[in-house]
RNA sequence: GCGGGUAUGGCGGAAUUGGCAGACGCGCAGGAUUUAGGAUCCUGUGGAGCAAUUCGUGUGGGUUCGACCCCCACUACCCGCACCA
């Protein structure tokens, strides 16, 4: 035995675990400096809500993960920086503070110390001189500015417009927060009300919000989720005449099917309906107004759930004329077509489109077959939609064409015609940007009679939110705000008479659109980060965080980076090079974690139980990190074996110079295998081969020092407090945090000799050892030497010989 | 309906991407130690069979010397979007 070596103490977690945390703080280990003698590297994790429940055990998967990818780097010598904050503004906290009559910011406070604390407990190795909060004056003071700034480019607009109304949470949500028909949040219906709202036009960041796609390594189904939402898809716009002079334009897909149109359909709220009545054209008004009313009342949830069946009133005493036939054909009004989507009108062509196809069938229309598949298809039944193998029938000039063919063709027709063309749609709207809520940031507008909307000027930024203590909406949904009128009463910027404060704030998504950039930078007074630290640190180089925040956060934060970047601000036209997800973390009982399942783990419990070197280590080891997994209880234990077992190896300290030949190629794949996983995301196989290499070292008796410091420094990133322990209870010199990572030699991964399976028509007959470099000849010709391969050949004639290097011979016969 | 994904022992999951299926861990069984329990340490552990052997990666086919992996046709479950013309 060395005898050097200490303690035959046991292992304390609880006393490590605190003492090598008080360094980390005490030394500000982990902070981190611009230095351009190294390569820099940017972790990222979402910064949490600090809700009133505390962490959860789905936060450390993903901070651990990244941890443990930032811990590796800097050990290969790369400027780390890893930052955290609070994303503290929104509604839970809000509604706590309503409910219990304290102000949020109190709560805010409270909830961010508890979780700081549970966040230190773990050990995770951020720059907390960095830390944020979106709800201090000196961070939304920049969220304003970012907003004025989008204002004076003309993104940021009011608009009377229908909004989606949470009945519950009493305020406006974006599409992206209705889920079902419903609040996202609260799970109370929404409805439809006009209201007139901020909007952020991130529709004109459309197509490079898809294009820039191919710039940055995202998951694919993170692009995938991305692109479908943005939902761009090319098609033509065409113009029918109407017989009240009027012309009605549609948005099409599929121009080709133009000759197909038997019937056009309106949405319930187009704007030529109202026209059209006030002109007495219509016949039937009495029945329009019914329709239009009934399907206002609707709410999302009804207007999809009732998407089996078709409804609808023809419009009376106007019609319309098929631009390019001249065909006369009625129009109707039908909550199947969006008044939000394209023109808000469609042609319809029941032959070749299934919405249409149902409507015409319960409406006895007309339908026309213009496209022909290869088998005959029969329009009684369906609709004929393939364009890949489809021609063109009874379609005049389009005859004989294909789908795609036919559709250039009628778009150069339209153009020549003036009856439209080509055009590009989405499906994403802009963002309705302003909250009837407290606790948000203020929009920075002033509303005066004389000059209308005028921002504030940025000297007078952060514009605070005034101290109240009644946070209860109004009867009608406005603002708390609104009742403080000497907060609200102000003097116009532009002509300085009097004027209101827009009072309503910024959705809880505003903060959290910039923060990475807020982290480079984070105590700046004169900019919300200096040139020179976004030159250094940008852009992001590694990104995780939840799928749920694909269509919000994450796009949201992308429009924002790149109006940003237009205006010069930032030095490049992405946030985040690259972008990975992580699974959720489920009940034991493989449900999703929540308080009325009653299945949820509290974090706390775990850290103080087993520690929280062994909760890091179970949160890696619970399987692949892209997949949900349900947490299970008795398998901690395996991973507090693991660590008991490292301790007492350093109880096992063995004589002898570096590496041992029986140990070398075990430790030179570990060192290659963890150092691949960490980059790939493999925790969980990397700490599989580091029990590998050390039920290797038991088996061999112990470890030497040299072997126990490399196996030490390779777990240090997913067990930094026992390692960190171990280290200088060995006496090596300094700490792990400023060693640096091994490195493995090729060469030396491989054992002298090998195993390799003999099969005969693929079937193992025989195992043999033999040298790793062994001709192919010699393998097979030690193969037929085998008695059981022999006999296995009797009597057959070897039509194949097969030798992979290093795993298998197999002999084909006949 | 559209898009994406998944399916491997009693359980969580591995498999160098076409080369010995089940690494690693949990659990379980037997043994050692212990007054006992716990902890720890050995040994074993996909199914069937005393055995040689044989069957095994959701189902059915195919390609191949060889398939969890590739192709075709299904089934089940999960996630996202959902009348987007």
């Amino acid at each position: 035995m060395y005898e050097g070596s200490k303690h035959t103490v046991k292992y304390d977690f609880k006393a490590v675990e605190a003492k090598w945390q008080k360094v980390w703080e005490d030394q500000h280990t982990f902070h981190a400096e611009i230095d351009h003698s190294k390569p820099k590297f940017y972790g990222l994790v979402e910064f949490p809500y600090p809700s009133g429940q505390g962490l959860h055990v789905g936060h450390p998967r993903s901070y651990t993960a990244m941890d443990i990818i930032c811990r590796k780097k800097r050990l290969q010598g790369y400027n780390v920086l890893y930052p955290m904050g609070w994303d503290a503004f929104g509604l839970p906290t809000e509604n706590y503070a309503l409910k219990n009559h304290i102000n949020p910011e109190i709560v805010t406070a409270k909830n961010v110390a508890r979780f700081k604390s549970q966040l230190k407990a773990l050990g995770l190795s951020f720059d907390w001189d960095r830390e944020i909060n979106t709800t201090d004056p000196e961070y939304y003071k920049w969220t304003q500015w970012i907003f004025l700034q989008l204002y004076k480019k003309g993104l940021a607009y009011k608009k009377e417009t229908t909004v989606n109304w949470c009945t519950g949470c009493k305020v406006v949500l974006a599409n992206e927060e209705v889920v079902d028909g419903c609040c996202e949040r609260c799970h109370s219906p929404v409805v439809q009300r006009v209201k007139s709202q901020w909007m952020l036009k991130i529709t004109a960041y459309a197509d490079r919000l898809i294009d820039d796609l191919d710039q940055v390594d995202y998951l694919d189904r993170i692009k995938v989720q991305q692109r479908n939402w943005i939902g761009r898809s090319h098609g033509a716009e065409i113009t029918f005449d109407t017989t009240t002079g009027d012309a009605l334009t549609v948005y099409t897909t599929r121009a080709d099917t133009l000759f197909g149109c038997t019937y056009m359909v309106v949405s319930p709220e187009h704007a030529y309906i109202d026209k059209w009545m006030k002109a007495g054209l219509i016949r039937n008004p009495e029945a329009i107004t019914a329709y239009q009313e009934e399907a206002a009342r609707k709410s999302d949830f009804e207007r999809t759930e009732l998407n089996k069946d078709k409804t609808g009133v023809k419009i009376e005493g106007v019609e319309a004329i098929n631009p390019v036939n001249g065909k006369v054909v009625p129009i109707f009004i039908s909550d199947y077509v969006l008044a939000t989507y394209g023109t808000g009108a469609i042609m319809a062509v029941p032959a070749h489109d299934t919405r249409d196809w149902e409507f015409a069938k319960k409406f006895g229309l007309p339908i026309i077959e213009v496209v022909k598949g290869k088998t005959p298809s029969n329009l009684d039944e369906a609709a004929f939609t393939d364009v890949a193998t489809g021609t063109l029938v009874n379609s005049g000039f389009l005859d004989g064409l294909s789908v795609e063919d036919a559709k250039e063709k009628m778009y150069a027709w339209l153009e020549e015609n003036h009856k439209g063309g080509k055009k590009v749609n989405f499906k994403l709207r802009d963002w309705v940007f302003s909250r009837q809520r407290y606790w948000g940031e203020p929009i920075p507008m002033v509303y005066c009679e004389k000059c209308g909307w005028q921002p504030i000027p940025e000297s007078e930024l952060p514009l605070r939110l005034p101290e109240i203590t009644d946070f209860e909406p109004g009867p009608d949904g406005e603002s708390p705000l609104a009742r403080h009128t000497d907060w609200v009463n102000t003097t116009c910027p532009c002509c300085g008479g009097p004027a209101k404060r827009e009072t309503d704030t910024m959705p809880q998504w505003a903060g959290s659109s910039w923060y990475f950039l807020r982290y480079c930078d984070p105590h700046n007074t004169k900019e919300l980060a200096s040139k020179e630290a976004l030159e250094y640190w940008s852009p992001v180089d590694w990104y995780n965080g939840g799928m749920e925040h694909t269509t919000l956060h994450l796009l949201y934060s992308r429009f924002w980076h790149k109006f940003l970047y237009d205006i010069g601000v930032v030095p490049t036209a992405e946030p985040y090079r690259k972008r990975t997800s992580h699974g959720m973390i489920l009940g034991e009982n493989g449900e999703k974690m929540s308080k009325s399942r009653g299945n949820v783990v509290n974090p706390d419990d775990i850290v103080n139980e087993y520690g929280a070197d062994t909760m890091r280590l179970y949160e890696m080891f619970i399987g692949d990190f892209e997949k949900a997994a349900p947490w299970n209880t008795s398998s901690i234990k395996g991973c507090k074996r693991f660590l008991e077992r490292i301790w007492a190896l350093g109880d096992k300290i063995v004589e002898g110079e570096g590496v041992r030949p029986t140990i070398e190629a075990t430790l030179h794949r570990t060192i290659k295998k963890v150092g691949e996983d960490i980059d790939s995301l493999k925790a969980n196989t990397a700490i599989a081969q580091l029990m590998i290499l050390v039920n290797t070292l038991y088996d061999n008796g112990g470890a030497t020092r040299e072997e126990f410091r490399t196996l030490l420094i390779l777990l240090n990133p997913f067990a930094p407090h026992i390692t960190e322990e171990l280290w200088q209870q060995a006496g090596f010199p300094d700490q792990i945090a400023h060693t640096s990572w091994p490195v493995y030699d090729p060469a030396k991964c491989v054992e002298q000799t090998v195993e390799i399976a003999v099969q005969v028509n693929g079937k193992v007959k025989a195992r043999l050892t033999v040298p790793t470099d062994i001709e192919q000849a010699d393998a097979i010709a030690r193969a037929k030497a085998e008695p059981a391969v022999a006999a296995a050949l009797e009597g057959k004639t070897i039509v194949k010989e097969i030798y992979v290097k290093g795993k298998l011979v197999n002999l084909a016969a006949k």
